[in-house]
DNA sequence: CGCATGATGCGCACGACGTGCGCTAGGGTG
DNA sequence: CACCCTAGCGCACGTCGTGCGCATCATGCG
């Protein structure tokens, strides 16, 4: 068909070059990958499923990625990614901004939180290595030696992840349900309200819970803790 | 065969009465799950090989619990149960002693970090309960009051497992691999240091970290930061 | 222009998984 | 002796991760 060799509108109708197009990438698939994690969640996530959205079989995936954990850590330093890298000049400012933003991570990529606490100094994520390198320069500077740099560091983080992985468990076991949260707080109600009879200050705690605020996802209690551990951070820098 | 309605010796050798000696016990199974999961680990729990570990197929455990998620919910209660509840007087004393023995529960049974750590409101575990019940009672004496004892438990709570579950990954992976945890620290090391060459603080972390201690269970830190989680808070009592 | 090459994706297959269903056997109760 | 209730089993279904060998096709070289 010489016809094809006009030069300019049969570019736009032959189907594009693979080699520019690749429908698989790496990136591609890590991408894709995170959507339907934050869709379905971590145990929805089938090596199978995320082909067939990609228009492609299960097992091509594999050219791009060496197994599915792999695949894992790559969707996890992804969207770690999205972390700010702040720098207020003063150090409480600063790790409470990192602090939220990574709590908001993982509330809205529910499926994170187990991985991330999970990853422990074997993990080498080039967007993680970035923030630790980070944020051991905002407590260095803050007056902290490099080695209780290191320890307080540790401890935001395990607080941050410590509190962010119950709610954004409960968020997804909501999401995953179909019904709302407010639906799945009654229907939990009655087993709770019988569990707890015997202790009246858990019988306190859920009572209060009943009301307004969403037990799931609780700013107040986020922040008090926060809040703590920097106190007791800064008690070491006097 | 009427010889068998001889009374007295023919007891032991008939099998024993099911009645009194089920093999499948809730309790029974349970306990060999816990033991299975402290072996092998969560990855490689299934009905089958728990089944055949009880002389019982996989279905059978089915009679007894409802799902598998039900069995790891029991597993986690029943672990739970070995959590002391002291009672020391002085409060710092008190919460210290209950931290180190919930770090020391997960480092021995590492599976049960992530399940601890999406377990929230919605679990109902009566070891657990009673277990948050006691701490409750704990802050409350120490001077916080209801709603902000609450908020402390749940901080420390947090800490506790957010630095912990990285330190029980590690260790299970070493175990899995069936290698010590000094090969496994040789083999990641070099991939460790082309990771972080440019990350000056990082390096010297993990340089630091080369030497002598090992990386997974690192006491000092888990000390420094629960220290200074109750130091913020003990700023609240003032 | 033609052929070899290397990268890319696919189909098939294997063994393992959780778990629903219907059967059996053996004890307790009338 | 008749009945039933319960613990346990075998089978089967659909799903999973992933190794292996083949097809396809853009590209580099003669």
């Amino acid at each position: 068909m010489p016809a094809d060799e006009q030069p300019i509108p049969s570019v736009w109708a032959r189907p594009s070059r693979k080699r520019e197009q690749p429908l698989l990438t790496r990136e591609n698939i890590v991408a894709e990958a995170v959507r339907l994690l934050d869709e379905e969640g971590a145990e929805n996530l089938s090596m199978r499923r995320l082909g067939s959205r990609l228009g492609a079989g299960a097992t091509s995936l594999y050219r791009h990625v060496a197994s599915k954990d792999e695949l894992f850590e790559l969707a996890l330093d992804a969207v770690y990614g999205d972390l700010p890298l702040p720098d207020t000049g003063e150090w409480r400012t600063t790790v409470t901004e990192v602090a939220r933003a990574m709590r908001g991570i993982i509330l809205r990529h529910p499926w994170l939180a187990a991985r991330l606490a999970e990853a422990g100094l074997a993990y080498l994520g080039p967007n993680m290595l970035r923030q630790n390198e980070h944020m051991l320069g905002v407590f260095e500077q803050a007056g902290f030696p490099p080695e209780e740099a290191d320890h307080a560091m540790t401890t935001v983080t395990a607080y941050v992840i410590g509190i962010a992985t119950p709610e954004a468990a409960w968020l997804s076991m909501v999401a995953r349900s179909g019904q709302s949260e407010q639906e799945w707080t009654e229907r939990l109600w009655p087993a709770a309200e019988r569990a707890v009879q015997d202790y009246p200050r858990l019988r306190a705690r859920y009572e209060a819970q009943k009301g307004g605020n969403t037990s799931g996802t609780n700013v107040d209690t986020f922040e008090y803790g926060l809040q703590r551990v920097l106190d007791g951070l800064q008690t070491r820098l006097a």
